[in-house]
DNA sequence: TAATATACCTTGCATAACAAGACGTATGGC
DNA sequence: GCCATACGTCTTGTTATGCAAGGTATATTA
């Protein structure tokens, strides 16, 4: 599948601004099932239209990074042709985590909607 | 006095969800009349009962990035008494800068509020 | 044979948030 | 006089993470 670029003013999101929120993103996409690696990426894409894209060099380390921490877990598998996928999953501590982070980021996003929405004299 | 600590945990953000914000914030803050750093870093505080709270070891150098791009101006105020205060204020460049990180933010935000509202794999 | 798509991983750089310190002015308590 | 605290600005060093740019390897198609 072919990237396409319907909307020219679609903008993608700055990387500083994306920062924080991916470890959140990934677990809520393997939420309802196991999902790998460059799966997750090309969901990224399709599903959010490019706004919260990311690259495979971003994705691994971050897997890595929950891996270690013990909120998914790893299956590899492979398939009688093709090339061999590592398959996520939460864990309990992933769903707790989950949780968690979606919090947080309900929190940061009312504090950010309520402050933009605060306004001086000007408009 | 605090707060216990699972509270205190889920009520300030996480810094690396609050990356990349910072500057939208300021600008924001300063879109209806101009501050001072010092006053920026409190009223940061109280006005959003701390979740988006910042030391002015960080704010500080975020007015300074925000001045050498142009989209600050400032001016030095010495009082007869008290200690000196740099005031700043948005200028025409500051605005546009505004309302493209205001646009930025939206997208973002709403992009992660799609993102979390899906229920995941089903196509 | 070569190109392309799939699928994984690593290294090195840039950047921003923050703690921790520094410097200096005013005010009030002892 | 001395000290603590609030005010107000600024700098340095640490750390985390996104990402470009590389690498490895398999399968398909031209």
């Amino acid at each position: 599948m072919k990237t396409d670029n319907r909307t020219e003013d679609r903008k993608s999101i700055g990387r500083e601004l994306r920062r924080g929120s991916l470890e959140l993103i990934v677990l809520h996409l393997i939420s309802s099932g196991e999902a790998y690696g460059y799966e997750i990426v090309t969901r990224l894409t399709t599903e959010t239209n490019g706004s919260l894209e990311v690259t495979d060099g971003t994705l691994y380390p971050v897997l890595y990074r929950l891996e270690r921490a013990g909120f998914v877990a790893v299956r590899w598998e492979t398939p009688e042709r093709g090339v061999p996928r590592k398959y996520y999953r939460l864990t309990e501590a992933g769903q707790l985590e989950l949780r968690a982070l979606e919090q947080e980021w309900t929190t940061f996003a009312g504090a950010m909607a309520r402050l933009l929405r605060t306004k001086g004299k000007s408009s």
